[in-house]
DNA sequence: TGCCAGGCTTCAC
DNA sequence: GTGAAGCATGGC
């Protein structure tokens, strides 16, 4: 067990965040959070603080990069204009939330599966498909599944493109190549995948590549946008965490009240 | 019950 | 290049 002071850091706001579909809330501010083949169990103890069971070397090597750890997100909300009254509520309402760097392909999948879809169905999707697994199934174990037991576990019409993107992951060999590239090379060879459009892409850029610049433009944010900023949105003044501001305000239009 | 959900593909024009 | 229809499913 470690105990760990980490700033803007809360695991209650990320767990609701609409990034992360698999964490389990196990009561008292604990999560057991599965990624790259183990589970973390972590409690948030006080603001900024958790305790975590794994050792210190763990935590360095795998799960440092997972929560984020290198990026100052007080300096990112020094970004924030003055006058941008909406995000800036919104950057309040969400302080503690920060941006995962989750595994490729299951993030790959869970967003192709997100589209025009709920989040609790998302979540009980990804829960049949990972049913008595150690680990998230990769490609190749998806691939096996087949059509008519995709869809027995209500991917519906999605069955057919997370079929295929794991076919062609398997040959491409991509899950090695995506991360060498730029955000605007990775979001265009993403967008070459059957299911994945430019909101999916840009999800993956963001949540799991650790593109901050990728902006996914999702129901929630068209309707922010064209309530909040006249339907048009300026984001230069903090380039290069727009997805930051994206995640804030995705957060605070769900959970904040009104 | 009907609307909607962290959209994408296809097909007009 | 833009716009609209169609899509499976179930949470609310």
């Amino acid at each position: 067990m470690i105990h760990i002071t980490i700033p803007n850091f809360n695991l209650e706001k990320i767990a609701q965040s609409g990034q992360c579909f698999r964490w389990e809330p196990m009561g008292d501010g604990a999560y057991r959070i599965p990624a790259f083949g183990r589970v973390l169990e972590i409690t948030q103890v006080a603001e900024d603080q958790v305790e975590a069971r794994c050792s210190p070397v763990v935590w360095r090597q795998v799960w440092h990069a997972y929560f984020d750890l290198d990026t100052d997100y007080g300096l990112i909300h020094g970004l924030i204009p003055k006058e941008d009254n909406y995000l800036a509520q919104a950057a309040v309402h969400s302080q503690g939330i920060r941006i995962l760097r989750q595994p490729l392909w299951e993030t790959m999948a869970s967003f192709i599966i997100s589209q025009n879809n709920n989040i609790p169905r998302i979540k009980g999707i990804l829960g049949r498909l990972c049913q008595g697994l150690p680990s998230f199934p990769d490609p190749e174990a998806i691939a096996a599944m087949g059509l008519h037991a995709l869809r027995g576990m209500g991917l519906g019409y999605r069955a057919p493109y997370l079929l295929e993107t794991a076919r062609i992951l398997e040959e491409t060999k991509d899950i090695f190549r995506l991360p060498l590239l730029s955000y605007g090379e990775a979001r265009k060879r993403l967008m070459a995948y059957p299911g994945i459009g430019c909101k999916v892409a840009d999800c993956v850029c963001l949540y799991a590549l650790g593109h901050k610049e990728a902006f996914p433009m999702d129901t929630w944010m068209k309707r922010i946008i064209s309530e909040h900023y006249g339907g048009k949105i300026d984001s230069t003044p903090y380039a290069g965490a727009e997805g930051v501001m994206q995640q804030y305000m995705f957060y605070y239009a769900r959970t904040g009240k009104t």
